[in-house]
RNA sequence: GGUAAUAUAGCCAAGUGGUAAGGCAACGGUCUGCAAAACCGUCAUCGCCGGUUCGACUCCGGUUAUUACCUCCA
């Protein structure tokens, strides 16, 4: 029984797909104006996580996630770049792809872009118009925010004051065009004769923000979906627009399980985009050869709350991956010296630990506790690699479930496949001699030259052991 | 101003009405030719003030601080 944290309640609910068995997520993707920052890389790994958690569980996931690939940001940065507005797009949403494969983050099983829906989101916005919840005001169309039952219930946010804040920030020339200030732009009229546009019939336009992810979460997976997830930012007012929108539209319930993830701060503020002090992951990924260390920092805070990014709390959680791989390791070595058969005694005790990590999975991706299973398998994994005598069965059974584990975080690989060169081999050859030979001085020899190749050399009870720095 | 969230050891971070998981760091042991790795042990009374309760860190009220959202933003 998975229980799932809802914005909408505010209330941990009982997991429940439409489907038996299948799960059809949406995930807001980014607007593609420019790279990745640690911040978009939390939400992606956050459901990410999620999804690997419900295949985990024997759920089919339908996952659908976006490039907003037209919109005021890319317009202005291909104005800024001399360029067209889909250089700017294609750029960066591949940027995106690049930037996401290293940190193992599974792609969408439909990964749509906004400009290849414009005649759906033409479709849906006169239906809306049909339907009296839009006007259309010079070539702009407005969405009635208020003739929909319960807008702004998502973000908690009362009506009247909403509308006195919208108010404020319009000038004169909107507030003519718009009945009330609340009201949303699901389609916008062209402002400039090189801007991007398509026909409509409201004349030459671009989607508004929001109509883009309502008309693709319908059009590939239904009118009503069982999880729709995002930055907790997106809560108002690109997931409140979706919600209204998309309900007038159908006049069925858009979404069962709203999920929001928590922002990524660097001191204590938010990482963003408009304040300028975020990391990109393009940059990070330039100069930290360890995406997955990552994963694990990431996994170290429950989803839902914000995490301070820091070189610190990178430093940690690269020691701690450090701990589990060495563990790994360790067990990985007894592999050859196992003796045939298992120890039913420890299968009993990690398939325990199986269950903590999956009581706290279920209980809203509760990633920490999770962790903290794992954490308790390689103690396990240590000090039965310790053991004099060890069984194979349960062995490859250790290694299988830590790595099982892990992979829900998305940490899919422990032991990079090693390589050395032939000299290195000889090298640790001879250093086995030189210890059979008591020969100290050489075996310390060797191993300091090794271990400036990059190759550690530790000696245990069953032999020499080795792995790459 | 409105609406929310958060406040737990040096750091990161879970958690329950009955005396605080896990990781990092630190300290002390064990093992080891040495080293490394590992294992064992030690290390907090939960922002502040009240209240409810036999008992609260866990509920209620207040207070302080921090952060976020209130149409750029994951």
């Amino acid at each position: 029984m998975i229980k799932v944290y809802n914005t909408l309640t505010r209330e941990k609910e009982i997991f429940k797909s439409i489907i038996p068995g299948k799960i059809n997520m949406y995930v807001c993707g980014p607007t593609v104006y420019n790279y990745i920052h640690i911040g978009n890389a939390r939400s992606s790994i956050a459901f990410d996580v999620v999804r690997r958690y419900f295949e985990y569980r024997g759920y089919q996931v339908n996952y659908v996630s976006n490039f907003t690939d037209v919109d005021d940001k890319i317009i202005q940065r291909a104005r800024e770049e001399g360029v067209d507005e889909m250089t700017i797009a294609n750029k960066y949403a591949n940027a995106f792809i690049e930037d996401t494969l290293p940190l193992n983050i599974q792609p969408a099983t439909v990964r749509a872009r906004a400009t290849e829906v414009i005649p759906d989101i033409i479709v849906f916005v006169q239906d809306l118009i049909d339907k009296g919840y839009a006007y259309e005001a010079k070539g702009d169309v407005y969405f009635r925010a208020k003739k929909f039952k319960g807008y702004g219930i998502l973000a908690h946010q009362d009506l009247n004051e909403m509308t006195e804040n919208a108010a404020g920030r319009l000038d004169d020339e909107e507030m003519t065009r718009k009945e009330d200030p609340i009201d949303f732009a699901v389609w916008k009229a062209t402002q400039a004769e090189d801007e991007i546009s398509w026909e409509s019939p409201w004349g030459n336009g671009r989607p508004g923000w929001h109509i883009e992810c309502s008309v693709m979460a319908q059009k590939y997976l239904s009118n009503t979906i069982d999880i729709h997830g995002g930055g907790i930012d997106l809560a108002f007012p690109h997931h409140t627009n979706e919600m209204a929108q998309s309900e007038a539209h159908t006049g069925q319930k858009f979404v069962n399980y709203w999920m929001h993830n928590g922002f990524v701060n660097v001191n204590n503020e938010k990482m963003s985009k408009s304040l300028g002090n975020f990391t990109t992951i393009h940059d990070m990924l330039k100069h930290y050869d360890d995406p997955m260390t990552i994963r694990l920092l990431l996994a170290t805070t429950q989803y839902r709350r914000p995490i301070n990014y820091s070189s610190d709390t990178l430093t940690q959680a690269r020691v701690a991956l450090d701990r589990i791989r060495t563990g790994y390791r360790n067990l990985l070595f007894r592999l050859n010296t196992a003796a045939v058969g298992k120890d039913a005694d420890l299968e009993v005790t990690i398939k325990k630990q199986i269950a903590v990590f999956e009581m706290a999975m279920d209980d809203d991706f509760n990633t920490p506790n999770a962790l903290a299973a794992v954490f308790e398998l390689v103690t396990l994994a240590n000090t039965y690699a310790d053991n004099k005598t060890v069984k194979v069965e349960t062995v490859q059974y250790l290694l299988d479930t830590i790595l099982l584990l892990l992979g829900v975080f998305g940490i899919t690989e422990l032991n990079d496949k090693p390589q050395i060169t032939d000299a290195q081999k000889q090298l640790l050859a001879a250093r086995v001699s030189a210890r059979v030979a008591h020969d100290f001085e050489l075996s310390d020899q060797i191993r300091q030259q090794l271990s400036e190749g990059g190759v550690i050399v530790e000696d245990t009870a069953q032999g020499q052991r080795w792995h790459q720095a």
